[in-house]
DNA sequence: ATGGTAGAGCATCTA
């Protein structure tokens, strides 16, 4: 089973490099963040033409989740469903698909430490640690994928000691990471490619910075321990970042046995 | 000193 996850930042602009993507890569599921659309403009139609049933949750002009599927989706829940008042920035997307809980997630980018974005994001996971310990369960395959605005450690970060404390690498950020990790998380690409330099998943347009190299790996793939024992490979695909009108960022994909 | 590009949508906001 292929899961895969990519930040599209606008379904619109990116749906040929979707379903290009979606022709090479072959995934079974496939999880977009940032679609900027309400669920009637996401183009289900033309991926189920390809074989691939969607679950949307957009909104307008910002956010946006969808998680496209071979199989079919049951148990599909948007937002953390926990009974306090829904946040209205759709960036959370649940479905079972064989056998396998999958998460999409778009987690904030929290703009810069200490401002308000930035609470909102450590409030957000603190919010999805929540769930996961009340909702679901780390003894059962269960991927969670997506966006996640932050660079685990020094080596995911093309210029560590630049980066060092700014929003996307700071403290409490990581300390938020590792809280998902330590309810029973596993980073595939990681555990693949320990040690691995130079592995990064988001390019910011700005000042050429993926011609330059300047990297993060902010996009992850972490799967609970029943699930991460069938790991078989997991990668960041860079090609689709060199396209003539490309996402900031490249899909990220992780093959799990049977 | 606080840059630079991209997307949405039409002045800025977000990333």
């Amino acid at each position: 089973m292929k899961i895969a996850t990519w930040n599209v930042n606008s379904i619109r602009v990116r749906a040929d490099a979707v379903a290009a993507w979606l022709e090479s890569a072959r995934p079974d599921v496939l999880c977009l963040q940032e679609i900027k659309v309400v669920d009637g403009d996401f183009p289900a139609a033309r991926y189920e033409g390809m074989g691939y049933r969607a679950a949307v949750s957009g909104q307008k002009t910002y956010n946006g989740v969808a998680i496209l599927a071979r199989d079919g989706m049951s148990d599909v829940v948007a937002g953390f469903a926990d009974g306090a008042e829904e946040d209205p920035q759709r960036r959370l997307l649940r479905a079972t698909i064989g056998g396998v809980r999958v998460i999409d997630a778009y987690c904030p980018n929290g703009e810069d430490v200490g401002t308000e974005k930035y609470a909102y994001k450590l409030a957000w996971f603190a919010r999805l640690l929540r769930v996961l310990e009340t909702q679901e369960s780390p003894s059962k395959p269960l991927v969670l994928l997506g966006d996640f605005n932050i660079a685990p450690e020094a080596i995911d970060v093309h210029a560590p000691d630049r980066w060092e404390g700014k929003v996307l690498c700071s403290g409490p950020e990581r300390e938020a990471l590792a809280g998902l990790r330590a309810w029973g998380l596993e980073d595939c690409v990681r555990a693949k490619h320990p040690g691995e330099p130079k592995l990064f998943s988001w390019w910011d347009y700005r000042l050429a910075a993926f011609q330059r190299g300047w990297g993060l790996r902010i996009d992850h793939i972490l799967a609970t321990a029943p699930l991460a024992a069938r790991l078989r490979a997991a990668e960041i695909d860079v090609e689709p970042r060199k396209a003539e009108r490309p996402s900031d960022h490249a899909p990220v994909w992780a093959e799990f046995g049977p």
